[in-house]
DNA sequence: GTGAAAGCGCTAACAA
DNA sequence: TTGTTAGCGCTTTCAC
């Protein structure tokens, strides 16, 4: 060897060459030709179609790895027409519910032989569309979506369900009939109220997002059917609707206690806004669960790490994505027959916020 | 209109047939046909080449749009041999420091023109492996990745980097000359320990996790050096090394409290860590800041949640998201020159964990 | 400015 | 069991 230095530099200037796409990868007619046989039989060999003889088996494999050779996936899939490849579209990666709900769908993907093509559509039904659409032109071979918007994303998920295999999660579009699974949320808010209802509560408040998605309908209507169901006073302006965000917690938690009229409760739509709610109560001085009571929604794994530790509804995503994916593989498979419609149970995670 | 019951049946026998893929796609040729012109116009026309005439521009958009068409990224990506999308290799997306480094990154790119293909190693440097070998196949144009492991990712990475232009961050592989954009992690460690000698801490433990990766050892290092020059004593058994998880900060507090002596301060690695230590401290009745400072990293959202709110580290991931998708895009265009390697500046943000 | 034709790298018929 | 051949849908010379 060389003096380190100038090997050293040597060595970099090598892999420095070596970079960008300047030099062209290793191909299949490349290993063909060192395993000398054709390349239908190097793609049979190495796709471990059955019927190539060990020996060439062996021949191939050793030429591709001497080669490095690994494979143009643009090529198979463009000739396959499939790209064992799935699409997932998420109002936002950075609420913690969805990264678990991605999580979970990646690996159930992953056990199933495919992988996940991950999007964020940031909350905004324009660059969900977007998404949507370069998903498709991208020949995924199916797309799991939380659509952003009860009714501006029903043009992008309609259009999109025409072209390929799609399931809903968590929310969903009205008017597209495809597969969806999600929570029971009317089960969800009942567990919520009735467990107030054990402890007391004689009056609620609601703090959620603007009533644009399927969940945030369906939890304020599951707040207000159990609560009238037992009795529980929702008064005027108990209802704040906002976002789903820690942010709109604290200001939606300000807005009542400058009210004056406290409830016993603060029932809200996920868990962040119900720590936003804490955080506030927190610096009011306003003890949880001494003088009010506050839920959330999700179970994400900070809900138990608060001040105090948050009861919330906890949603089985595991299961949720399990059955998304079980969905996506049957309709990749043939004939869909009619679309499923699963709302799995959630259930209650008592904590010290509630007493 | 038939009677609705009728209509619907027949709307959705129609929606059901469509799916799958069972019916072909409109290609390229389908609009050539309709707008009376060669493939070579069309493409032509819809990439926005200014070679075509306004009228034929017209005529072609018409005939996609009547058709529905929506192009074919796969064939597109073959014949250019690009895809216009990056990967991106995280060890985990359940932690919100790489969430939001991943936000950021899409968000970088898109502005870029390209997208973002994300992976989840899960920690996992054999899976981590499997997912660059996946990414690379599927012909991505770079990739960017955070390894999980110092040496056990580092053949992964060099593979990668001969193939194509790769990016680390936040962590990084000894002996591969890549680009590298992270945090300067001793500045870090140094605003903390200043801080904590400000407060008058003699004493102070570290949590964090095994040295397996480039950012724990800096952490650690960084550590040992301040308090060392500080003068601020690090007792026998007063490094702790597990993961970087909620679970094993709690551990880890509970194995400090069970020891008996109780540093002034304890240094968490990142902030996962240092929100168990809080509320294992909570549950042991140990007051923080009164009998115990804590510190964090990352400055994750949850962390001005906890109780009390967590002291930590902040690190400008949108920065360093920037400046690898800004080298990314360079080592993109043509010949590298020497690998970069970015240390950006943290700051320091004081919350009442530290009094 | 537009068309004809040649592939990108791979796999699936079809032959042998 | 293996090779030959014909494209997948698109972009891009190269002519005109």
């Amino acid at each position: 060897m060389r003096s380190l230095g100038v090997s050293r530099a040597i060595d970099y200037i090598h892999v420095a060459s070596t970079e960008g796409s300047a030099v062209p990868r290793v191909t299949i007619r490349d290993v063909a030709a060192r395993a000398q046989v054709s390349t239908a039989t190097v793609s049979r060999a190495l796709s471990g179609a059955r019927r190539v003889s060990p020996d060439v088996v062996q021949q191939v494999r050793r030429a591709a790895e001497d080669l490095g050779y690994s494979g143009n996936g643009i090529a198979s899939a463009l000739r396959r027409s499939r790209t064992d490849t799935v699409g997932m579209v998420v109002p936002s990666i950075a609420n913690p519910f969805f990264t678990s709900l991605v999580e979970s769908v990646e690996h159930a993907l992953q056990q199933a032989g495919r992988q996940l093509f991950l999007c964020s559509s940031r909350s905004d039904p324009d660059l969900e569309a977007q998404r949507v659409r370069s998903l498709v032109a991208r020949q995924v071979d199916g797309i799991v979506i939380s659509p952003v918007h009860g009714t501006d994303s029903t043009e992008a998920v309609g259009w999109a369900a025409a072209e390929l295999p799609l399931v809903q999660v968590d929310r969903y579009v009205r008017g597209v009939p495809t597969d969806w699974v999600g929570v029971d949320d009317d089960a969800g808010l009942g567990l919520v109220v009735e467990h107030l209802a054990a402890r007391g509560v004689r009056s609620a408040a609601f703090v959620s997002s603007q009533l644009t998605n399927s969940s945030t309908e369906l939890r304020l209507a599951g707040f207000r059917r159990h609560t009238e169901r037992l009795g529980i006073a929702v008064g005027r302006g108990s209802v704040l609707l906002g976002e789903y965000s820690i942010d709109w917690g604290r200001k939606a938690a300000a807005a009542l206690l400058g009210s004056g009229r406290l409830p016993d409760a603060v029932v809200c739509a996920d868990d962040l806004i119900a720590l936003g709610v804490l955080q506030t109560c927190s610096e009011a001085g306003v003890a949880v669960p001494g003088e009010v009571l506050v839920t959330g929604f999700d179970d994400i794994p900070f809900s138990a790490l608060s001040a105090p530790p948050l009861t919330t509804v906890r949603q089985p995503q595991e299961l949720i994505a399990a059955e998304a994916v079980r969905l996506l593989q049957q309709a990749l498979g043939r004939v869909p027959g009619e679309p499923a419609r699963v709302a799995l149970p959630p259930s209650l995670v008592v904590r010290a916020s509630t007493g």
